[in-house]
DNA sequence: TCTATTGATTAGAGCGCTCTAATCTTGTAG
DNA sequence: CTACAAGATTAGAGCGCTCTAATCAATAGA
């Protein structure tokens, strides 16, 4: 379990290890004859570079620190599976750590991760107080994804979600729907702006908004469409519904289908967020798709420019999102 | 973006930086007074001990890394925040990577992992050659999940695939049901022994095993039923389908809607993993459970047990799995 | 008074690497 | 044959910490 080190390479090859150093960080003053002797070396022995003692030398760190709230939620994952892609392409690591949606939790999270000195930090929808994350920008680097914030030492990348709740009225109003009802995601990050955009652009088309509480999961989905069915009777009824989510909407579809009412035959229903789940041939959901992975690939972008000093004014990425037409909507 | 460092706790504390150093390892051989004083100055300065120095200086670690070919797979997802969890609670950070199930890109990962010389590694349904996993143990130890090991140095916590599937045919049979087929995952690293314990099951009830080729995902499921559809007709059509995951079973039933079937009343299907996506009530799928954050604490323990030398013979966790009767299997 | 003994504190080396500055080799021009 | 620039190599300090062994202070025993 002892591995061999800088040192061990150097003697197994007749140099000195500053020059095993620099074939290791392949710079060009070598000679190919040393070159080629320090990597038989290197070879023979299995030696590889050791991070850690690598970026105490150099003060600079090769780590990203990204704390995710739940990773069974499809959309974190698939972000992550983006910031990691990106920070291998660019030679870095990800540290990753679940908050869990607690703000004590989060808290020791941050700590935990900062103890890394890492080169920089990406919280994706983190529910800290702003204060907890300013001081952590104070640190290092910070990418907030899925939240904004208002330092300029901090980057964020968002979804436009007011962007994506019109696509979808749109969509529906096209297919000659009026009638059309929200559920709200509730407490969610990402809930307010897509009210927000279903509001306006039902006033827009001068539709009357209907909104409804419910909250990200099936079982509220099922529910809100119970409260619906209380309120509005086949005549009134909507013909279509915008979700919080996907998982909203899903619920939702059940909760019609239950009632004996047909999607998309008698409702409409449009999802967010093109989860795996949506794309289910059996779900056929249509819904708003976030382009998950360059939302991870643009958070480290955003980060490596901090990073490299090329920037010092804070970034806003507000992405576009767009809609994907499946089989839960039709002409009402 | 410079951070204190304990010499500079010292100083303002007015002691030696050893004596930071015992302090910050709560150490009992240390005088309350100091004890106080050099808190209040760590405080004061915002001081929080440099991870890496400490790692190096002490040739420990306290990092695991931690490769998994998949995070949009909610069954890894899941095992991750098991990992998470138990890792945090013992002190330890997760260095996560992606391997994508390429073996080289899941080589590089390793390599990338192991430079950061960790406490020790674990794996996530690996799909590199044996050999690999072997070199790497000999680095540090390892724990392999989902994925099996003859090697002395490695761990493994694995899902006992045969009773799942032995439980999903003693379910269908006790309905009723004497047609029952399987639709293989093909070369995922759990279709092994799924297939093995549903032909066995199948044997011991006196039935004839049906198996069918196709893979972990929802359009595989669906083209596995098509070609069911073309060699058996109604009369002699499987009654019942033992699907490889909850992917597969959802294409399944799509499939089988297509064909005018439904399920349950016509064919009864029944998935493994017990993902969120089962647990939908627009699925309500029969299916067979992991206990996956089990598994991710399973993992860690291990580990630890190896890192503190606490033990050197390999554990084989072989976890049991429990089916879970939702609203895809009736009688026949 | 002197020496043990115990507990608290510190000096200093070293973990595996990087980086600056110094040194050693060449080749080439004068 | 010497001088010198350019390229190749190395010595050595230092990154922020831990750890061993040494030092120091205070109390107790003879």
């Amino acid at each position: 379990m002892v591995r061999p080190t800088m040192e061990d390479v150097a003697a197994r090859a007749g140099v000195s290890r500053a020059l095993v150093s620099l074939v290791m960080r392949n710079s060009p003053k070598v000679s190919d004859q040393r070159r080629a002797a320090v990597l038989l070396a290197a070879e023979e022995l299995g030696y590889e570079p050791h991070v850690m003692a690598r970026s105490l030398a150099s003060r600079t760190s090769t780590v990203l620190g990204v704390m995710v709230s739940d990773l069974r939620n499809a959309f974190f994952a698939d972000v992550v599976e983006g910031l990691d892609a990106a920070a291998q392409a660019a030679g870095f690591n990800l540290i990753l750590n679940t908050g869990g949606r607690s703000p004590v939790r989060e808290r020791a999270a941050l700590r935990s991760l900062l103890s890394f000195r890492p080169a920089g930090l990406i919280l994706l929808s983190p529910v800290v107080p702003a204060a907890a994350i300013d001081d952590a920008a104070g640190q290092c680097p910070v990418v907030l994804v899925s939240r904004t914030s208002r330092s300029a030492d901090v980057d964020t990348v968002n979804d436009d979600g007011e962007a994506g709740s019109a696509l979808a009225v749109d969509h529906l109003v096209r297919l000659g729907h009026r009638r059309i009802a929200h559920l709200d995601g509730g407490g969610a990050a990402t809930a307010a702006s897509r009210r927000r955009g279903y509001r306006q652009a039902m006033i827009g088309h001068g539709l009357e908004p209907i909104v409804i509480g419910s909250e990200h999961t099936d079982s509220a989905g099922e529910k809100a469409v119970r409260e619906l069915l209380m309120q509005y009777s086949p005549p009134i009824l909507p013909t279509a519904l915008l979700a919080g989510n996907d998982f909203n909407a899903v619920g939702a579809i059940s909760g019609l289908e239950e009632a004996g009412l047909r999607v998309p035959e008698d409702v409409s229903v449009v999802g967010y967020d093109n989860t795996s789940l949506a794309a289910l041939r059996h779900l056929s959901l249509t819904t708003v798709d976030q382009p998950r992975t360059e939302m991870g690939r643009l958070a480290v972008e955003a980060l490596l420019e901090r990073v490299r000093e090329e920037r010092t004014e804070p970034v806003r990425h507000l992405l576009h999102p767009s809609l994907v037409v499946r089989s839960t909507t039709a002409a009402p």
